[in-house]
RNA sequence: GCUCGAGUGGCGGAAUUGGUAUACGCGCCAGACUUAAAAUCUGUUGACCGCAAGGUCGUGUGGGUUCGAUUCCCACCUCGAGCACCA
């Protein structure tokens, strides 16, 4: 423990209100209030939680831990008991680790750039700079109360120009590195908070901060190619020890997909070929069912055919114009429910070709395409994408099967199929239709026999030589010498088929797959049938059957009952089938093969946009830029952005008295002319400086790294430090930066890995998420709720030891749960009944009552006890050490306790009650402070009674129990079961089978 | 709709390489102390039947595997969280 020698706590104290005791002293009344303020105090003084790096670099590094809290961004209403949970969690595992001989880095600071702090300003007119210190000195005294323990000495506030300075610098290597770019692009804006947002900042195409709805508008920003490093964000998920949730919610929001880019021709009517449009899919292999195009409302192509120099070509370009206006005008809100009906606008006097059926295919544009995933552009595939389908039945899409389910053939399956087929029947039996099945009669035959489908059908086809079997015969039933010629083959088609017609060739299609093991539908629907040039069925053609046709609108009627009814649109994979020389192919082979043969690529696209990074508003950290109109001149290509000097930087955000946003795209800070003008670092000429400002989630990308070397001027950290603190072993904070902070954090991580600045390539190793706490009244808390519970009030009437003793034992750490004033009573009386014990070891001799617990039992209590809180702390299953350490409290009340069992007790109370453990130990006589007394030990010979209680149970039931001593072999154990009266009038009635014994725990009586 | 997580007394929850379900705490009830109350201490407390001995049921529902299931398997229901027209 030599590194702590600089805190060892001093005889006396320089204060003659806090004095250390010499030896034992009596102890008054469990005062919380004048302990908790008194030990504060001391800390404070001594310097107890001042972490130092070690001074020779070669020290092993694996003896430092650093635990990481997301730090708070202090808002005007300062914290709520549920805000603190995850800080006396930390504190709990810091103080643990410090007492196991961990140098432990345990910081805290502030975030207080960006909208929150800003809108607060501007709404109680008190100046932004003004009020963040303001609430940070309110945090701070909040959080000081709880007795936590930070060490203060590095706190960061991202607002300070000596942090900031490194923020701006982070942003210059981005943007010398091509990773920062200005653009012009439509982007989020919210019109409330009047500036452009990230689509991070978004949550369900509202303002995350004041839930208005935003707009898309083109304005001038600077962006960040987290693009870049979407493949690499994601592959290292899978590295993180993280809670499954926030890595999922991360792949989510990464969104990364494989698929194929692929080109179809446009042809118009009057014989143009305007050129390929490409589109983006990931079910190459539904290619052969692709039935049209559908175009993004703004897709360039479409854009470009509805302009006026390009009258004339669409017949309807004048309805296409108008869709395109409307989707325009419509929220992104509105265009994104995915539940409204789909619509969209058949383009007229062109159409494309599908590159693998080269059939003419139409093309339509629909708002449910969106501009900015893929190409803005898709092939739809009706039978298989549930998007296509609704819309291919809404505008007469031919809708073409072109996969097997492979999976759906179970035996339930197959009896679900044949009610469906049932009711097929007795449909066409109502309409007046005609059934004609094709080929598996053997199959069908052997379902037949429950749900008596033949004598439905009309016209059987079987594959002997595509006879048709009159009705008659199939009256009569089957056989197996009618379904199959030759039993040695293969008797059971690929494809069957059952099928209405009328003559013009218009099909009402329905497939029936067979398979060994049952027959089902595939899909039905489809106006014009296709043979596929694979099937038995090429042979049988409409004009060998002699049908009655009903009328058309009999026929449509019928078409949209089955395509709402019992028909679904299969998504999923399988093998191919009329997909030409691809038949039989699984989905994953054919994605490439069919890929490489339409002469398309293979691409990988993300969901992950790059982040919008400037805000046009005044509080947040200047983008250290500046425009130059000569040097734009003389270098085009730069644009004439130039960065400012590192030695500048910080580039300090002026000092206004007027800083309301303008709603212009621009920021306010462009109208100080004082500050937005001034030379070209490179030129010398006059110049501008960037006038938008970052976005809230920057100064808290890199904060982490900062604490390590938070006074540094010359760098942003020093490598050496930097080397032996990294990584951030524990981060804790709340699941509601799962896909901003934590996805911005990472990026920059890496992104500072790639430049040598930092030596990981992972920021946070091990995060924790902790639960909420919820009002007394199960909502959450919240002023409109009127159920906020403040921590200060709670500390002032029950103590700092008491709350935070009730916080870890409310429940697992990870769950929301209720808040409760009457159970956390029961924490305080814990306290007052170790208060109690502890003052019996304080004035003179100890004495506590002996109430017949042994002391050799009480030994293998308080031994179990030392290894489960240890065990506990390490799980974050706080609940359960707290509730442990009840039970040994328990038996201390009831056995003679040594003066070093008491010290046990105080040691493993410690890091949930620091003030009283402090208090009582020192009473106690010790010098040094408990919290850097080394973690107790356990005896492993002492964790097993002598003696053990077994059950008996009769066939699975408990009966008795009988006490055996832990050495018992299973033959002793086994007779002495048998022995007790319990168990004895049980067998005497009956035989016994078997008797199993479980080592230690159960004897169970088979009979 | 998809993904993930969770369903245990009056309440928060404990226990899962399958082995005495309800630890610990809260509340309730009874007793001690008190003129009384609060506080504190002691004891009881899953449900049902029974005077009792004792028995039956019981970890969301229904099945299954097993000598034995809160724990494993199948199906379903409910709640919570996240994502959601991403082709």
């Amino acid at each position: 423990m030599k590194q702590y020698d600089h805190i060892k706590i001093e005889k006396k104290c320089p204060s003659s209100a806090i004095t250390l005791r010499h030896g034992k002293q009596k102890l008054a009344e469990y005062n919380h209030k004048r302990i908790e303020i008194k030990w504060q105090r001391i800390w404070e003084r001594k310097k107890l939680y001042k972490t130092v790096e070690p001074k020779s670099a070669d020290t092993a590094k694996n003896n430092k831990c650093y635990i990481l809290d997301m730090f708070p961004y202090p808002s005007g209403e300062g914290l709520h008991v549920g805000h603190p949970k995850g800080y006396i969690a930390t504190d709990v595992y810091s103080r643990f680790k410090r007492m196991q001989g961990f140098n432990v880095l345990h910081p805290m600071g502030f975030d207080a750039f960006g909208l929150p702090a800003e809108n607060y300003a501007i709404k109680n007119k008190i100046h932004p700079s003004v009020a963040v210190k303001k609430n940070i000195k309110r945090y701070k005294e909040q959080l000081e109360i709880i007795g936590l323990d930070y060490d203060w000495s590095r706190e960061v506030d991202t607002t300070d120009p000596e942090y900031y300075r490194w923020t701006q610098w982070i942003f210059l290597q981005l943007f010398k590195k091509g990773l920062a770019y200005e653009s012009n692009e439509p982007i989020n804006w919210c019109p409330s908070c009047k500036t452009g947002l990230a689509n991070e900042d978004l949550e369900d195409g509202k303002c995350e901060r004041c839930s208005s709805v935003v707009e898309k508008k083109p304005i001038r920003q600077w962006v960040l190619r987290i693009t870049d490093y979407a493949d690499r964000l994601l592959k290292d998920i899978d590295s993180l020890n993280w809670p499954e949730s926030i890595k999922e919610s991360q792949r989510n929001w990464i969104g990364r997909s494989e698929g194929s880019e692929i080109s179809f021709a446009v042809e118009f009517e009057n014989g143009g070929k305007p050129g390929l449009v490409p589109v983006f899919t990931t079910r190459a292999d539904t290619l052969f069912g692709a039935t049209a195009l559908v175009l993004s409302p703004e897709h360039p192509w479409v854009t470009l055919a509805i302009d006026e120099n390009h009258k004339g070509v669409l017949k309807n370009a004048e309805s296409v114009g108008q869709y395109v206006a409307l989707s325009k005008k419509k929220t992104e809100i509105e265009r994104t429910d995915a539940g409204k009906e789909k619509t969209g606008v058949k383009l007229d006097g062109v159409w494309a070709i599908n590159p693998a059926t080269k059939e003419k295919i139409p093309m339509f544009i629909a708002d449910y395409v969106l501009a900015d995933y893929g190409t803005g552009a898709v092939m739809a595939v009706p039978a298989h994408d549930e998007r296509d389908w609704e819309f291919a039945k809404k505008y007469n899409i031919p809708i073409r099967c072109v996969i097997k389910d492979e999976k759906n053939y179970s035996d339930t399956n197959k009896e679900n199929n044949c009610k469906l087929l049932k009711e097929v029947f007795d449909l066409s039996r109502k309409h007046d239709f005609i059934m004609v099945l094709v080929g598996g009669m053997a199959r069908l035959a052997q379902s037949d026999k429950k749900f008596g489908l033949h004598s439905d059908v009309d016209v059987f086809v079987t594959q002997n030589g595509w006879k048709i079997i009159e009705k008659q015969l199939a009256d009569r039933g089957f056989n197996s010498k009618l379904s199959t010629g030759e039993k040695t083959g293969s008797h059971f088609w690929k494809n069957h088929k059952a099928f209405w017609s009328d003559k013009d060739g218009v099909w009402l299609d329905l497939f029936l797959l067979e398979e060994e093991n049952g027959i089902y539908f595939d899909t039905i629907i489809g106006k014009k049938f296709v043979w596929g040039n694979n099937s038995v069925l090429e042979d049988v053609r409409v004009d060998n059957f002699d049908f009655t046709v009903p009328n058309k609108d009999l026929l449509n009627s019928i078409y949209q009952n089955l395509s709402s009814g019992w028909i679904e649109c299969f998504t999923g994979e399988g093998l191919l089938t009329y997909s030409d020389k691809f038949d039989g192919l699984n989905s994953k082979e054919a994605k490439k093969k069919i890929t490489e043969f339409v002469g398309g690529k293979m691409v990988t696209k993300y969901k992950l946009r790059d982040w919008v990074f400037s805000r046009q508003r005044y509080w947040g950290e200047p983008i250290p830029l500046v425009h130059c109109e000569k040097c734009a001149l003389s270098n085009p290509a730069g644009q004439g952005v130039v960065a400012v000097p590192e030695k500048d930087l910080p580039v300090k955000l002026p000092n206004v008295k007027s800083y309301e946003p303008t709603g212009t795209g621009e920021s306010p800070l462009a109208t100080i002319s004082k500050w937005v003008n001034t030379k070209c670092p490179q030129c010398k000429g006059p110049a501008k400086r960037e006038t938008n400002t970052m976005p809230q989630w920057a100064g808290s990308s890199w904060y982490y790294l900062r604490y390590m070397d938070s006074k540094n001027k010359k760098a942003l950290v020093d490598p050496k430090k930097e080397k032996y603190w990294a990584p951030v072993d524990l981060y804790v904070g709340g699941t509601e930066h799962a896909t901003r902070h934590l996805i911005y954090a990472r990026f920059w991580h890496k992104f500072l890995y790639d430049i040598g600045v930092v030596s990981t390539s992972e920021p946070f190793t091990e995060l924790k998420n902790q639960g909420l706490i919820m009002g007394e009244d199960g909502r959450k808390m919240s002023k409109r709720f009127g159920n906020v519970v403040n921590p200060d009030d709670v500390m002032a009437t029950y103590g700092a030891d008491t709350f935070r003793v009730y916080e870890m034992f409310m429940g697992p750490f990870e769950q929301s749960i209720a808040w409760s004033t009457q159970n956390m009573i029961g924490s305080r009386r814990f306290l007052e009944r170790v208060w109690k014990l502890g003052c019996r070891f304080t004035d003179t001799k100890h004495e506590t009552v002996d109430r017949g617990l042994e002391a050799g039992t009480f030994e293998i209590v308080l031994n179990k006890t030392i290894k489960k809180v240890g065990e506990d702390i390490q799980g974050f299953s706080f609940n359960t050490a707290i509730s442990s350490l009840m039970i040994l409290l328990n038996a201390m009340e009831k056995t003679v306790v040594t003066e070093e069992q008491m010290g046990v007790l105080l040691q493993l109370l410690a890091p949930f009650a620091p003030h009283m453990a402090e208090e009582l130990w020192s009473a106690m006589g010790n010098k040094n402070s408990i919290h850097i007394a080394t973690w107790p030990v356990f005896d492993p010979e002492k964790l097993v009674e002598e003696m053990v209680t077994i059950a008996v149970q009769i066939n699975g039931k408990v009966r008795g129990q009988i006490i055996v001593s832990k050495d018992s072999t299973e033959e002793v154990v086994k007779n002495q079961a048998q022995g007790i009266p319990e168990v004895k009038k049980w067998i005497d009635r009956q035989q016994i089978k078997k008797v199993i014994y479980v080592q230690g725990r159960v004897v169970n009586i088979v009979m």
